[in-house]
DNA sequence: CGACGTGTTGATTCCTGTCAATACTCGTGG
DNA sequence: CCACGAGTATTGACAGGAATCAACACGTCG
């Protein structure tokens, strides 16, 4: 075992062979724009449950999530927390132009972020707009993301909070499984407290009301974490949202 | 009067002479790129309280707000409503690329914007990196503010959300008046009821908490809208943030 | 086995929402 | 001039939902 396991680095692919290729920061780059990327990138792993950047932090690098989950946290000084980001593979982290960190980065599951080291990279972004205009459309979404999220925490009940949470990670899913099952099931990938700093709630109350669900036959569980949702529509309606699910895009 | 005041529009001034020309969207653009922004840009006016944009409408513009105040709401099918932005001179509306709206877009006072058909404007994007360039570090700030504003949502008291906001419209009253007094003193710009949209709450509550922080000599109330803050430190203690003040940028 | 992390459930408190009455300001019109 | 109504704000009584404090269950790992 090396002295030094949270700064596992791993020799990275060629950007082609990349799993986020095309949903990445550098999704709309060319061939000649990859291979300037090429020379300022690098692979790093973090273990589940360790801080992968402190808020307040020296920022050296930018950096893409490859694979894993993390999250983004802000914190009070009495140590109430709350999650402002969840961030799946192609995400982005860290903000050109920045040099300190404004969130806590923690991995909830393992974690492989391809890193760019951030004054090239800013460089890199001055000369290819390719770049900038992905990041714009990236931020883009994510704002919209946080100001659903806005609407979540300032005005849904609790159990509409833990629906709505479900939902997301449903929808999530089944856009992977490209059929359109019925019924939807899945793995929650965060623990009950990771859920209530995402929901502003404490653990009890969303231990509570996942009971509650489960009680009215909205949800099935198998184990803790395995949820099957017999009739999607139900848990849509139950999340307050507007029943016609229509979102934009 | 006319048929169709609330479709107001009014000559626009040159570019160089706009109030916001260094802050907008325009912030960066060089002299030749404005004069293609003047080519595809009109003013258009709005009284305070008339709805601007409607959440799932036709965007056939984007826009700059010149003067004024406008707010960004999101609503419930049962009418419960969060507002996820407050929108003040140089602020921007709309997403290139997107052509119906996500929120609604009121005036809380009256508004003078500067809108710029889409089209045009997104071609103009494509050509010129510098609006893109600038819109992209507007949208980072919002994505900060909203970040923001998700903490006090999910885990601040009714009284800190309430000192909270009156901190961040002293903030912002503080860095036009350039001097730095000791004693700060403002206008609220927001109703009871818009401040409770903001902070989650209701505007009965907003109200209580008003004359709680009123009564414990927190702040000082002339009228209802007139707050005078003796001791700003008191306010951002109140306000549960660190004591620091550290803001980043 | 015992410690630890994770999760569930119960009892109780209390903060905020709800419902309701009242006050204040500002126009309008008789 | 004053009555009236609409919009805005304050305050009280009360109820309810989520937080808090606490006990306990389950699985894993040393």
């Amino acid at each position: 075992m090396p002295m030094v396991p949270d700064l596992a680095a791993a020799a990275p692919p060629a950007c082609d062979e990349c799993p986020i290729r095309h949903r990445a920061v550098c999704a709309r780059c060319e061939a000649a724009e990859l291979t300037q990327l090429e020379t300022i990138k690098y692979y790093r792993s973090y273990e589940a449950g360790q801080t992968i950047i402190w808020s307040g932090d020296q920022m050296d690098f930018v950096a893409s999530v490859v694979t894993g989950i993390a999250t983004l946290t802000q914190t009070l000084e009495d140590g109430r927390t709350q999650m402002v980001g969840l961030l799946l593979p192609s995400d982005f982290v860290g903000r050109p132009g920045r040099d300190r960190a404004a969130y806590n980065v923690t991995a909830t599951t393992d974690v492989m972020m391809c890193c760019f080291r951030r004054k090239p990279f800013e460089t890199l972004m001055e000369t290819t707009p390719h770049i900038a205009q992905r990041l714009l459309q990236m931020t883009l979404d994510e704002l919209d993301a946080a100001r659903e999220w806005m609407l979540l925490l300032g005005r849904k009940t609790a159990r509409e909070k833990i629906a709505s949470l479900l939902s997301i990670v449903a929808r999530r899913d089944a856009a992977l499984k490209t059929e359109a099952a019925q019924v939807v099931a899945f793995d929650l990938p965060l623990t009950r407290e990771a859920m209530s700093d995402y929901l502003g709630l404490t653990l009890e109350t969303v231990s509570r009301q996942i009971s509650a669900l489960k009680r009215d036959g909205v949800i099935v569980l198998q184990g803790k974490r395995h949820v099957t949702v017999p009739n999607m529509d139900r848990l849509l309606h139950e999340a307050g949202d507007d029943s016609d699910g229509g979102y934009l895009m």
